[in-house]
DNA sequence: GTACTATATTGACAAACTTCGATATAGTGG
DNA sequence: CCACTATATCGAAGTTTGTCAATATAGTAC
């Protein structure tokens, strides 16, 4: 459970951001706070729309459930999305997502 | 210990990323990928340039050594950075590191 | 010096994350 | 149907993270 208890009138400088507007972010942030998975991005984006679980597997030196672990990650969170098409299931990079990442960091400058 | 290794011929869709890069963006997504640290980063820029710990606190319903934790991990980040001034200590954003995520993500657009 | 204040650090515990081996699911092709 | 392949899920072990209470540090004011 996350506890972020806005005080209201005590807070001299008020968040203009809500609580589920952290939470949804930090979610997104936390998708990609990992190596391997800022890895897959790369690889999936590079690889333009069409790639593969046993491609991606190919790149690193992780056993197969590990490499499902982390693009169920990237999926949950709406980075990437997956088509399957016979036994194979494809891949890309979700660009409205990375955008609303983008223009939320926007607003930190 | 954090193993990607790339298998290089292997490797059907080479990644242009290099592990240190990987690494150093996941490092810094992991930084913002907290709702309080979210919402931290928030409120400092909201304040511009001039807040205080104790002012950061009012906001949160957590201890102060919590936030000092918070605080720690994004000024490790490089997300901000931190001044003394008596006994007050000041933070604000650094943009040049925020612009940094954000040019990296506009690599998978 | 002492008393006080703001912030940082330490140590402990619970929760979450990463990884694996084993197994399950689902599609293909005989 | 059976054998095979690609991917997903489960369960467990080890690691990391988030939080707190207690304590330390460092600056201010007397």
């Amino acid at each position: 459970m996350i506890e972020i208890e806005q005080v209201g009138e005590s807070c001299c400088t008020p968040s203009t951001m809500s609580d589920q507007e952290a939470e949804h972010f930090a979610s997104l942030f936390k998708a990609i706070s990992h190596p391997v998975r800022v890895k897959m991005l790369d690889i999936i984006h590079q690889a333009n729309t069409e790639i593969c679980v046993c491609d991606i597997e190919a790149c690193f030196d992780l056993t197969q459930p590990t490499i499902s672990h982390h693009l169920k990650i990237l999926r949950d969170a709406g980075l990437i999305e997956s088509e399957q098409r016979g036994l194979w299931v494809y891949h890309r990079i979700r660009r409205d997502t990375v955008a609303s990442v983008q223009q939320f960091l926007e607003g930190f400058r």
